[in-house]
DNA sequence: GTCTATAATATGATAGAC
DNA sequence: GTCTATCATATTATAGAC
C-alpha cells in the first residue's frame, strides 16, 4: 500500500489527451474528453451525467443525443485506450524484428509509453472496466489478452533462445506489465523526465529482470 | 492497459480478511468486513451503506451507531492496510540487517506477501484513497511516504555499497513497488503459488533489476 | 443497538417543445 | 442538437420509538 502519486489525487498529470484521430468532432468529442478527465480522477461511479455535461456546456439530457447511455461513453474510452496500448505493442514489435532483446525493449518502451503519454486514458481503462457490464467488457477483455499474450511471446522466445533466464515467465510478465501501469498514476510533464527516458530505464529493469546481464 | 485478472473484476481473490487483532467484534466488525468486499469489488462511490448492511443483516440507519460516516469506514480499513503494509516491511527489515542484498529480499517479500494476503485491503488501500476527504487522507499519506522511504534507503544504501547499480533509484522503487502493488489484483489462493513463492520470485527480480548479477 | 419513517438531495434516463 | 420539465429511483444521513 504505497506509492505516487504524493497526494490523494488518483493520477498526477491533467492532461485529458486523446490519441491523435480517436476523438470526434463537436460536443461527441468533448463528452469524451471531459468524461476522460472525471471518470479519471473520481472514478466512473462518482462522475454523474449531470458533471460531464456541465464542463462540456450543455444540459445532461443533451448527452444523450451523443451517446446512448453512460456506459457507452466509458466503454468507448477504455476501448480507445486498449485498442491505442496494442497497437502501439504490436507496431513496436514489427519494427524490431527478430533480436528478441531489441524485442523486448521495443515492447517495454511502447507499454511504458503509452501510460506515461495518455495517463487519463490509462488508469480509465485499467482501472473502470469492472464497471462496465460484462457484454461491454468482454471484447475489451479480448484486446487485454492480446497484449498479454504479445508481451508474454517475447519473454518465452528469450527463454527458448537462452537470453532470457527467470523462474515463472507469468511472474515475470506480470512484473514487467505492472511497473509500467504504475507509470500513469505518478507521471507529469513536469517531472523532468520525458516518457522516452522512463521507457529506456523501464526498459534496461526488463532486461535485467529477465536475466540479461550485459 | 493489461492485465490481469482474465475477467472483468477488479481483483481474482474473494476472502475478505483483515489482520488479525485488526477487526473489532460484533456489528462493527462485520461491517468493516462486508464494506471491504463491497469496496474492493465494486469501488467506495458505487457500494451503499444500504448495501453493506444488508449484508451485515442489519438496516441502513443501524450502521450510524457504529461508524459517523460512510468515510470513516473506508478511512478506517485504508488505515489497516497502510499500517499493516508499513509495519511489515519495518519488521522485516529490522530482522534482517546488515547485508543491503539481504535487507532488499525482506523488504520486497513483505511488500508482496503484504499484497498477497490481504487482497481485499490492499486494493481498497492503494485505489480507493482519493474519494476520502483530504482531512482523512493526510495522515495514510504520512505512512505511505514512510513504506517509500524505507524501501528507498534500502536501495540508496546498495547504491552507495556499490552492491545495486541503477541509473535512477526513484524510477527503481517505482517499478518494485509496482510489482508488489498488482498482485493484490491477480492473486488468488487456489493458483498454486503460495504469497511466498511469488515473494521469492518477486525479490529475484527486484534484486536483479537493481543490478545485482549474481 | 436496532428499528421505522423520513428528510433532503442526487442519480440515470425519457418526453416533447423548439 | 439542445432545451425544460419530469419520472422513478437511489443516495447519505437524521429523528425518535423501542
Amino acid at each position: 500500500m504505497f506509492s505516487t502519486p504524493a497526494s490523494h489525487r488518483r493520477l498526477a498529470a491533467v492532461g485529458t489527451d486523446l490519441p491523435p484521430g480517436t476523438a470526434p468532432d463537436g460536443s461527441r468529442g468533448q463528452i469524451l474528453s471531459e468524461s476522460l478527465r472525471l471518470f479519471a480522477e473520481q472514478g466512473y461511479g462518482a462522475a454523474s451525467i449531470r458533471d460531464i455535461a456541465s464542463r462540456v456546456g450543455i444540459k445532461g439530457a443533451s448527452l444523450y443525443s451523443h451517446y446512448p447511455s453512460k456506459a457507452h461513453v466509458l466503454a468507448e474510452l477504455v476501448r480507445i485506450g486498449h485498442e491505442e496500448h496494442f497497437r502501439r505493442m504490436r507496431d513496436a514489435l514489427l519494427a524490431a524484428q527478430p533480436d528478441v532483446q531489441v524485442q523486448l525493449a521495443a515492447v517495454v518502451r511502447a507499454h511504458v509509453c503509452a501510460h506515461a503519454e495518455y495517463p487519463m486514458l490509462a488508469v480509465v481503462s485499467n482501472s473502470e472496466l469492472h464497471a462496465l457490464p460484462e457484454e461491454f467488457a468482454t471484447p475489451l477483455l479480448a484486446i487485454r489478452r492480446q497484449s498479454e499474450t504479445l508481451m508474454l511471446d517475447v519473454i518465452q522466445r528469450g527463454v527458448n533462445l537462452g537470453v532470457f533466464k527467470v523462474p515463472d515467465i507469468q511472474l515475470a510478465m506480470t512484473a514487467i506489465g505492472a511497473m509500467g501501469l504504475r507509470v500513469a498514476h505518478w507521471y507529469t510533464p513536469d517531472s523532468g523526465k520525458t516518457p522516452e527516458q522512463i521507457a529506456d530505464t523501464y526498459a534496461l529493469f526488463a532486461a535485467r529482470l529477465l536475466g540479461v546481464t550485459a
